[in-house]
DNA sequence: AATCGTAGCAACCGCCGTACA
DNA sequence: TTGTACGGCGGTTGCTACGAT
């Protein structure tokens, strides 16, 4: 593992300001932050800290809360159903994490995206797939591929040997019974969650990985289509792909795809479907 | 028992979009 | 229209536990 700078050193917006602390949170700082939240709300980040007595800057109060201390977190281990479900959001998606995030009720887009990172991505190499494209990494997609993917996804080992670690936090999470019981309000609102993607443009449609040819081909571009279909719409028709036991079919990677040539699906095809 | 390497994840950083004066 | 403050996001870093040697 690299080290570059200590933290201390490290640029920061609020923390270059002021001997603020850094690190990991004491069980006493969490306290007064949740308490405070839960007196005060939390609508001002950046003067909080001030106001609740924390030497943290708002920022890190704010990820402390939202990844850590609300209390619709959910602390246990991700089931398959989750699994399966980020891995049809992140196909559809790309790295989109706080989208994948809304649709999972207690989940974190920092625990997805950890998730994503130490779990999943290995997995799908371990099965011969690129977690960045969900394209096959056969032999024909050479070894630029593979290494692409093992870069971008910093994986050491083939298969992960350790089960996941328990939070040890105080704080108080869902607890998770065996039927995985949800909160009726913890973000699975997926017309809210369309809406915030609307909202931010959703440039580029899908992940990252599909911008440049999206661009090159001129293909899909969600936010066009939510536009053209409106909110709603457009909200059940990603709702029903995400459901769709047909949506490995539309996804999957024909190795001889040819209207991109390079077994990227065709977004368009994909629309047309809805109708 | 000691050392080393790795996995997992909490926390941080920098950037961007939005709201508002 | 412009500048500023703020919230939020994705990528990255670094600490710690744990397994291998």
């Amino acid at each position: 593992m690299k080290r570059k700078r200590p933290a201390a050193l490290r640029g920061g917006e609020e923390a270059a300001a002021a001997a603020l602390k850094r690190g990991p949170w004491t069980p006493e700082e969490d306290e007064v932050l949740a308490r405070f939240v839960a007196r005060e709300g939390c609508d001002r980040w950046r003067t909080l800290p001030r106001r609740a007595g924390l030497l943290r800057c708002g920022k890190s109060c704010r990820l402390r809360w939202m990844n850590y201390l609300r209390p619709d977190i959910k602390r246990c281990p991700i089931a398959d159903d989750e699994e399966d479900l980020i891995l049809r959001l992140h196909r559809l998606l790309g790295n989109r994490w706080s989208l994948i995030a809304g649709r999972l009720p207690g989940r974190t887009d920092n625990e997805i995206k950890n998730y994503w990172n130490s779990h999943l991505s290995k997995k799908l190499i371990a099965q011969g797939i690129d977690p960045r494209t969900h394209k096959p990494l056969t032999a024909a997609a050479d070894h630029s591929n593979a290494a692409a993917a093992v870069a971008a996804t910093s994986y050491k080992k083939a298969v992960p040997a350790k089960p996941p670690r328990t939070a040890s936090s105080p704080a108080a999470g869902i607890e998770c019974s065996d039927d995985r019981a949800r909160p009726a309000d913890g973000g699975g609102d997926f017309a809210a969650m369309v809406s915030a993607a609307d909202a931010e443009g959703f440039e580029g449609g899908f992940g990252d990985q599909f911008c440049a040819e999206d661009a090159v081909h001129g293909g899909f571009d969600m936010g066009s289509a939510s536009a053209m279909v409106g909110d709603d719409d457009f909200s059940s028709f990603l709702d029903s792909l995400i459901n769709d036991e047909q949506l490995g079919d539309l996804f999957v990677v024909e190795g001889n795809d040819h209207e991109h040539g390079n077994g990227e699906i065709g977004h368009g095809d994909v629309m047309e479907s809805k109708q």
